[in-house]
RNA sequence: GCCGCUAUAGCUCCAACCGGUAGAGCAAUUCCAUGGUAAGGAAGAGGUUGCUGGUUCAAAUCCGGCUAGCGGCACCA
C-alpha cells in the first residue's frame, strides 16, 4: 500500500498504480465526475496515470483555471488526431492550449480552409464516441527519435530536450504525439469545442522558417460557458473599432490616400482636439515645456542618435536632395536633444521637461496594420526629461504618477507594469555594460522601494536603455503598453549633453523618455472599444442634441437654447430638419450623442428643457440653469 | 514581409441558380404630411461589380497579376 497525502493533510492508502481519478472517486463520487487531473508533488498528472508511491496529492476539478488548461490541451490532440485521419500526410508542430482555447500547428500539402473546420469538427465528434483511452508512455530520447523518425518537426523538439528530462508520449487510437501531458484520459470527457479560425504561423515562432497552417479552437466543460464565450467573441465584434470608427464617421482609411495613413473626420478630430488640449493642460501644470519640431530631419541626426542604425527597415524611404539626406522622423528624441543643446545648461536648470505634440511616421510591415491600432502616421504626446542623476528617482516617479492621473481619467485601468530589461541578443542593444547595469539597477531599486510591483521582461528594452513599460488591457482583451517611462544613458553621450555643476565642471545629464497615451490612433481605437462608441460627456464629438418638437412653433426657442449652449463652449447640434421628432431621436440615439434635449410647448412656457441621457429612458425637465450647471460639473468631472 | 480568406450603389447585404451584361434595405434628393421620445407616405435618381490582363460569341461570375481590407504569424524605438 502507498500512502496519498491529500491538501487538507489527511492522508489515505492506497494499492499502488492507483490513478487520480481512483482516488476521487474513493473520496466521492460526485468528486470523480469533477476531477479533471491532479497535481502529483507537484507533477501534473492524468486521470489515469498510475500513482506507485507515496505522495501528495491535489485534485483539480473543472472549476480550476488548470483545469480550463488540461481541457484545452486535449482537445488539440483530439483535433491533431482528426486532422490526422482527413490529411493522412499531416505533421504537427506544437499545439499548446492557450488564454481562452488551443491551437495546434500543422503541416500538411492541404490547403486547409474555414470550410474544412466543420469536417474536422465532426471528424473530432466521432473520435469523442469512440472513447479513446489517453494513454501515457515515458521513453528514453532514441526511441522517442525513433518513434517519430517520420516527423522532422518532433525530431527537432526531442533533441532541443536536455539530456535526461523525462520524455513523454500519449496515444490515442491510432493517434501518437509527443507530449509534456496532463491530459483527461478519455476523449469522452471532450464535449463542448468549437474550431474558430484558420491562419499561418512560422514554425518556432522564426520568420526565417517555413510557415506552418495554425487552427484555432476553443473548449469547454458545458454547453453553456461554450456558448457564452462564442457570444463574448460576437459581442467583440460589435465593439470593434474600425465597425464604430465607420459608424460615428471618426476616421477613414482610403486606398487612395495610402495603406496605414488614417484620415481623422471631424468627429473624430473633435476628440482628438480635447485629448490634446487635456494633455497639454495637464503636462503644463506637472512642469512641462512644450515645443515644437519638424517631421523631417537629417539622416546625420538619426545617425548620431543611432536610431539610423537601428530602425532604418522601419523607416520610410530616405529623401535626398543635391546636398542632404532627409528621414521622415519614426520618433522624436534626437530634435528634443538639440533643443537641450540649444543653450549653456547649468544644474540649476534641471531637470528640464519637454514636450511636443509629435507626428511621426514609421513604415510599419504591410501585414501587420491595422485599423487605428496599428498605422504608418501617428501622433503622440512625447516628452524627455533631462536630468541630473540625484534626480532620476524623483521623475521618474513624477512620470508615473502623470501617467496613473491620465489612465485613470481617460477610464481605463493599469493591467500590469512591465520592466523591460536587455539580455545578450547580438546587436539589439548598446554595448556599455556598465551604463545598462547601472540604468536598470536604477529602475529596480526605484519601483522595488516604492512598492510597485512589476514583471521583468529580458530582451524588451529599447535599444540605449530600459523602460518602464505601463500596459493596459483593451476591452477587446489586448494588452497594449499605453504609457512608458525610459532610462537613458546613452543618448546624452550621443549628442555631447553637459550642464555645469556647482563645482563648475561638466557634466552628463540624463534622459528620461515619457511616452504617456501611446498614439492618438491608439487611444482613439482604445476609447472607442471601451465606451463602445459611447463617448462620456467631456470627450464625446457631439455633448448635446437640440430637437424641437414642431418646426414651426418651437425653432427660436431651440436656436436661442442652441446658442446659449455653443457661447458656453459646448459641443452642442441643432436638429432642425423637417422631420418626425420619433426619427430625430432614433438619429441622435444611434450616434451615441450623450444628451438629447427635446423642447416643445412645455418648455417654451417654462423656460425648461427637458433631456434624455444616453442609455437611459427617463426624460428630465430641468431649468436651462440646472442644465447648463449640470453638464459643466460632468465635464469636469469627466464623468 | 509571410500564410490563408475577401472585395457588388454613400452604408449594409451568403440578391444575381451551372458564364447571358446588376438587385434590396437604409441614407441622400424632390413632393405630400407638421409631429412629445428609436423609422409617416410617395416618386425619381444612384453602378465601367477594387484595378489590370487572359479564356470565351458572351465574365460580377472562370484563370493570372496587382492593390486594399480581414484572421493570424513575424516585427513594434
Amino acid at each position: 500500500m502507498i500512502d496519498i497525502t491529500f491538501k487538507d493533510g489527511n492522508v489515505k492508502q492506497f494499492e499502488p498504480g492507483v490513478t487520480p481519478e481512483d482516488v476521487a472517486g474513493a473520496i466521492a463520487p460526485g468528486l470523480k465526475k469533477k476531477t479533471v487531473a491532479a497535481f502529483v508533488d507537484d507533477d501534473l498528472y492524468d486521470l489515469n496515470r498510475p500513482i506507485y508511491s507515496d505522495a501528495t496529492i491535489d485534485l483539480i476539478t473543472k472549476d480550476n483555471e488548470k483545469a480550463f488548461e488540461v481541457l484545452n490541451h486535449s482537445t488539440a490532440h483530439l483535433m491533431a488526431q482528426a486532422v490526422k485521419r482527413l490529411y493522412p500526410d499531416a505533421q504537427f508542430g506544437v499545439g499548446p492550449a492557450i488564454k481562452d482555447g488551443f491551437y495546434y500547428d500543422i503541416a500538411t500539402k492541404h490547403t486547409i480552409k474555414n470550410e474544412d473546420l466543420g469536417k474536422i469538427e465532426n471528424m473530432m465528434k466521432r473520435i469523442v464516441k469512440e472513447q479513446a483511452s489517453m494513454t501515457r508512455e515515458e521513453i528514453s530520447k532514441e526511441a522517442a527519435l525513433k518513434r517519430f523518425k517520420d516527423d522532422p518537426y518532433k525530431q527537432e523538439l526531442i533533441n532541443d530536450l536536455e539530456d535526461g528530462e523525462t520524455i513523454s508520449i500519449y496515444s490515442q487510437g491510432e493517434f501518437t504525439d509527443l507530449c509534456r501531458g496532463g491530459h483527461l484520459g478519455n476523449t469522452r470527457h471532450i464535449k463542448h469545442f468549437k474550431l474558430l479560425s484558420v491562419a499561418g504561423a512560422y514554425w518556432r515562432g522564426d520568420s526565417d522558417r517555413e510557415m506552418l497552417q495554425r487552427i484555432y479552437g476553443t473548449s469547454w466543460f458545458t454547453k453553456e460557458d461554450l456558448e457564452a464565450h462564442l457570444a463574448v467573441l460576437e459581442e467583440r465584434k460589435e465593439r470593434d473599432h474600425r465597425k464604430l470608427g465607420k459608424e460615428l464617421k471618426i476616421f477613414m482609411l482610403d486606398q487612395k490616400a495610402g495603406q496605414g495613413l488614417p484620415i481623422w473626420l471631424p468627429n473624430g478630430y473633435t476628440v482628438r482636439r480635447t485629448l490634446e488640449d487635456y494633455v497639454y493642460k495637464l503636462e503644463r501644470r506637472h512642469g512641462y515645456k512644450h515645443v515644437s519640431t519638424p517631421v523631417l530631419g537629417t539622416k546625420s541626426l538619426y545617425e548620431t542618435s543611432g536610431h539610423f542604425e537601428h530602425y532604418q527597415d522601419d523607416m520610410f524611404p530616405l529623401m535626398k536632395s543635391k546636398e542632404e539626406t532627409f528621414v521622415l522622423r519614426p520618433m522624436s528624441c534626437p530634435h528634443h536633444m538639440i533643443v537641450y543643446n540649444s543653450e549653456l545648461r547649468s544644474y540649476r536648470d534641471l531637470p528640464l521637461r519637454y514636450a511636443e505634440i509629435v507626428t511621426q511616421h514609421r513604415f510599419e510591415a504591410s501585414g501587420g496594420l491595422s485599423g487605428l491600432e496599428r498605422v504608418r502616421a501617428m501622433t503622440l504626446t512625447d516628452s524627455h526629461i533631462f536630468a541630473r542623476k540625484d534626480q532620476i528617482k524623483e521623475e521618474v516617479l513624477n512620470a508615473y504618477n502623470l501617467i496613473n492621473q491620465a489612465i485613470s481619467d481617460l477610464g481605463l485601468e493599469i493591467d500590469y507594469v512591465e520592466l523591460a530589461l536587455r539580455d545578450d541578443a547580438k546587436g539589439k542593444f548598446h554595448d556599455d555594460d556598465q551604463l545598462w547595469d547601472e540604468a536598470e539597477a536604477t529602475l529596480k531599486q526605484l519601483l522595488d522601494e516604492e512598492g510597485i510591483e512589476y514583471v521583468s521582461a529580458k530582451g524588451e528594452a529599447a535599444f540605449y536603455g530600459p523602460k518602464v513599460d505601463i500596459q493596459v488591457r483593451t476591452a477587446m482583451d489586448h494588452v497594449i503598453t499605453m504609457s512608458t517611462v525610459q532610462l537613458d544613458f546613452l543618448l546624452p553621450e550621443r549628442f555631447d549633453l553637459t550642464y555645469i555643476g556647482q563645482d563648475g565642471e561638466k557634466h552628463r545629464p540624463v534622459v528620461i523618455h515619457r511616452g504617456l497615451i501611446s498614439t492618438w490612433e491608439r487611444l482613439m481605437s482604445i476609447l472607442l472599444e471601451q465606451y463602445k462608441g459611447a463617448f462620456p460627456t467631456w470627450l464625446a464629438p457631439v455633448q448635446m442634441k437640440v430637437i424641437p418638437v414642431s418646426l414651426d412653433a418651437h425653432q427660436a426657442y431651440a436656436e436661442e437654447l442652441h446658442e446659449t449652449l455653443m457661447d458656453l463652449e459646448f459641443r452642442s447640434e441643432l436638429d432642425n430638419r423637417n422631420e418626425k421628432l420619433g426619427y430625430k431621436i432614433r438619429e441622435a440615439q444611434r450616434s451615441k450623442i450623450p444628451y438629447q434635449l427635446v423642447v416643445g410647448d412645455e418648455e417654451v412656457q417654462s423656460n425648461t428643457v427637458t433631456y434624455r441621457k444616453y442609455g437611459h429612458q427617463e426624460q428630465v425637465t430641468v431649468s436651462k440653469a440646472d442644465f447648463i450647471d449640470m453638464i459643466k460639473q460632468e465635464i469636469k468631472d469627466k464623468a
